[in-house]
DNA sequence: GAGTGGTCTAGACCACAGA
DNA sequence: CTGTGGTCTAGACCACTCT
């Protein structure tokens, strides 16, 4: 079908490419395309907004540099999903000394509770002062050994139900995609140098006191809303966090 | 002046804008264009390679993606510089609790010395056994209290003369590329959390085995040669190294 | 006004996947 | 074989910069 975008859009000042761009992120975004879907063709996509081809490329291309949808020659064009992979080579940084990633391996929950939420996690979320929110604590292991005590405070509006879950998957990301619908698009982390208390040392293996390195993770949807605010504390005795520069 | 390279390309496999992409890109390593430089107009370089200018619009997109050239409408297309900006909002990551980058203020210079390099330099480094390298000393303040200590080394053989200089400049890929025609393209970063040894402590005005932040950068030039290691200790009680994960 | 990059079009051909 | 995305072309018009 075709809505006569074209007509309404030249009015505005964005470049068409942009625009239909901003319409099909919506799309994605309202769930009205899933992630594994396929999207429709790009010839399809240029009769319905009434643009060629190669507009509709180059707005598919901004999205594609956005991790937001993959395309396959001879497939077509999918929403993209939280594989392992992407969660691993996208948003775990911790490397050994080879400079190599290794996924975690299962992590041992130790507490997974709904409760009122704190000042600074209601901020971090951007939440009311009376909101509640889902709070799991695990340690996770590389190599058979803990290196991770993390500490992870999602909104409960958001995630209903999952405070009666024992047994939180170890790959977040694709579990709250797939389960709540819910897509961590980018995430912002803040990394600092620390001691280790009682408890984490005990968890981590370590001398009360020592070096751990901090991490907080403000992770967001693609509708731009903070949806799980992390606190990771690892122990980089023998990994490191590494940083790509391009 | 055209040199037949559409027909020569075309026999290969890679598209014909990668193709171009990999010439000018090699043009800009051996400084055949120099930052800065203007470079040719989309019409000029599409007639000397043969190609529509569609095709070479497409390579200088893709270096425009890496940070290579710069393009401003109405003026020309140009060899990207190190600009204090650029140096800041690329390679400095370390922000204070409102999350703002601040330009590092004068840093004071400890030393700069010209000497053999150890094992572990020259490995990372890429460098013979026997090579020297220049290694500066120097502490950066943030609002006037000194938060970061730096040792950065560099092969001497690409910086001559640069131990003999006592006032190394703040900027320092700024420097590099102006002075030595070696530029910075990117980096990568590797992070742990470790205590400050005796000296250490001295100079950021901690006590003895406080937790302190280190990073290790290896930067590589344009033609992909690793040029400096650098390992960076800071004092993360008021600033944090923020990543952003798009 | 002349020259630059930025947008948009229409159409051709190729490479790949799947029925 | 059809349909998909990937490459490449040729040309039009616009927005911006400088003279």
């Amino acid at each position: 079908m075709n809505f006569g975008f074209k007509a309404i859009l030249t009015t505005g000042q964005a470049p068409l490419y942009a625009q239909i761009r901003g319409h099909l992120l919506q799309r994605i975004a309202l769930g009205l395309w899933k992630p594994g879907d396929l999207l429709p063709s790009e010839t399809a996509l240029a009769d319905e907004f009434a643009v060629s081809q190669g507009t509709v490329r180059k707005a598919l291309d901004g999205l594609v540099a956005n991790n937001l949808v993959v395309r396959h020659q001879g497939k077509g064009t999918f929403v993209a999903t939280h594989t392992p992979q992407r969660e691993l080579f996208h948003f775990f940084h911790l490397v050994d000394q080879n400079f190599t990633r290794q996924m975690p391996e299962t992590s041992r929950l130790i507490s997974c509770q709904l409760r009122r939420g704190e000042r600074h996690e209601l901020h971090n979320l951007k939440l009311g002062s009376n909101a509640h929110v889902v709070v799991i604590r695990r340690v996770r292991r590389l190599y058979g050994k803990p290196v991770i005590m993390e500490r992870i405070v999602v909104p409960s509006k958001l995630f209903p139900g999952l405070s009666e879950n024992d047994n939180v998957p170890n790959e977040l990301y694709h579990f709250f995609e797939k389960t709540y619908g819910v897509t961590i698009h980018k995430a912002i982390e803040n990394i600092y140098a620390t001691s280790a208390n009682q408890e984490t040392s005990l968890y981590l293996g370590l001398k009360q006191g020592a070096p751990v390195l901090g991490i907080t993770r403000i992770a967001e949807s693609l509708d731009g809303a903070p949806v799980e605010y992390r606190l990771s504390l690892c122990n980089t005795c023998a990994h490191t966090y590494m940083n790509e520069i391009v």
